[in-house]
DNA sequence: TTTAATATATAAGAATCCTATATGTAAGGG
DNA sequence: CCCTTACATATAGGATTCTTATATATTAAA
């Protein structure tokens, strides 16, 4: 698994991409994530519901408690429109950290 | 620029490249980083010594004093064996986030 | 009935960046 | 000669975002 000094600031980044998809709560946002990078990337949830509060706070996501099939609370995340147009501009930084760290290493 | 939440963990990589080229000192090495990524990563003196300080305890890299032609004291700091052995897996893990953060946006 | 899986939450600490500040030398212009 | 800019290293205090450890509670399966 990738160190946890390098994936720093992954977690927004990772929780965005994956509400695009489709509301989720907590505990399956962390096995998405793990899951659709085969692994490389995971967060432990006690990361994972601080960050949540965060962005929630920052209106990129609206959490609501639901009760599930079997009966279960949890609350739900989704995208806001704020949501959507934080993540651009957020991959796009992303793609120019690694194109700067390509030309540093001189690695293609 | 890159913001600073993004960034973390990126300064070990940086100064670890940049040493392969040849040897260096702080005040040349935050201004070679701004240089090789056209201003896109760039790192505060304040935020490199601390970082220098720590990776030659690690013995990636080896400060030595130097007195340049201008009479100027200047701390030289060049890759170790060590250091050069850590660049490898370092450089892999950056790729390896990189194709986990793609294969989470979706974005190729 | 005990265990594993599901689900959320908080506390304490580590790591790595930031701004601000301090100190001092050398070179060039007025 | 003085002032400013560039060079060069250093530390303090604070912010953010991860970590491990712990707590609580429900449901399903063995």
């Amino acid at each position: 698994m990738i160190g946890s000094g390098i994936k720093r600031g992954t977690a927004e980044l990772a929780v965005l991409s994956v509400l695009q998809e489709g509301p989720l709560h907590g505990y399956e946002l962390a096995r998405r994530i793990e899951q659709q990078t085969n692994g490389a990337l995971r967060f432990t949830l006690a990361a994972l519901y601080p960050m949540l509060y965060r962005m929630e706070q920052q209106r990129w996501i609206r959490g609501t408690w639901e009760t599930g099939a079997n009966g279960r609370r949890r609350r739900c995340y989704r995208l806001t429109p704020a949501g959507k147009k934080k993540l651009t501009p957020l991959q796009r930084e992303w793609a120019e950290l690694f194109h700067a760290l390509q030309r540093l290493t001189k690695v293609s």
